[in-house]
DNA sequence: GCCAACGTTGGC
DNA sequence: GCCAACGTTGGC
């Protein structure tokens, strides 16, 4: 059965940005940190490797999507809630019962230009996007619609 | 830098 | 289990 699914991924690029995703080995991270538990089980129960990926630059004027990336594995426990040297320490969790999952992404384009999210606003389909309906969760799902219209917009 | 929105924590 | 206090996100 084909479930390809999309999604949004907002990163900032002060921390991390898709030029850090291009750069990094394999040209993959771990999407760490998520300490949200809607995102996290977007990212536990509902991503599948070869998912597309709308990367998302958030924090930053003007906030826009830069470029898409695919999911290139399944889910496993974020190390870094492990980690008490790590800012995502989270000493609730343990390895028995992890609390926080992630899964791996891996670069694939960089858009020629940067889709903003003021230009997104303006546009009958993707003004209805769940980012602007749930303006602070960082994973939000994609229709193939908005996918769509987001390659077409490109191609103008 | 401000602050609205909203998710989380913890006292009761 | 409620809800006030608190902390964070992220657009502007």
């Amino acid at each position: 059965m084909n479930t390809q699914n999309y999604w949004l991924m907002k990163s900032e690029p002060d921390v991390f940005g898709i030029e850090d995703l291009k750069n990094a080995p394999k040209q993959t991270t771990m999407w760490e940190g998520v300490r949200n538990y809607e995102a996290r089980n977007f990212m536990r129960d509902k991503m599948k490797i070869g998912d597309g990926v709308l990367f998302y630059h958030s924090n930053v004027t003007p906030p826009a999507i830069v470029g898409t990336a695919i999911i290139s594995s399944n889910s496993y426990p974020d190390p870094s809630q492990f980690d008490s040297e790590s800012e995502y320490a989270d000493p609730k969790s343990t390895e028995e019962k992890p609390r926080w999952y992630l899964v791996n992404v891996t670069f694939k384009s960089r858009f020629k230009r940067a889709i903003t999210r003021e230009e997104l606003q303006s546009h009958p389909i993707l003004s209805e996007m769940m980012l602007f309906k749930r303006n602070r969760l960082s994973i939000t799902p994609v229709s193939e619609e908005e996918w769509n219209s987001i390659h077409k917009i490109l191609e103008e």
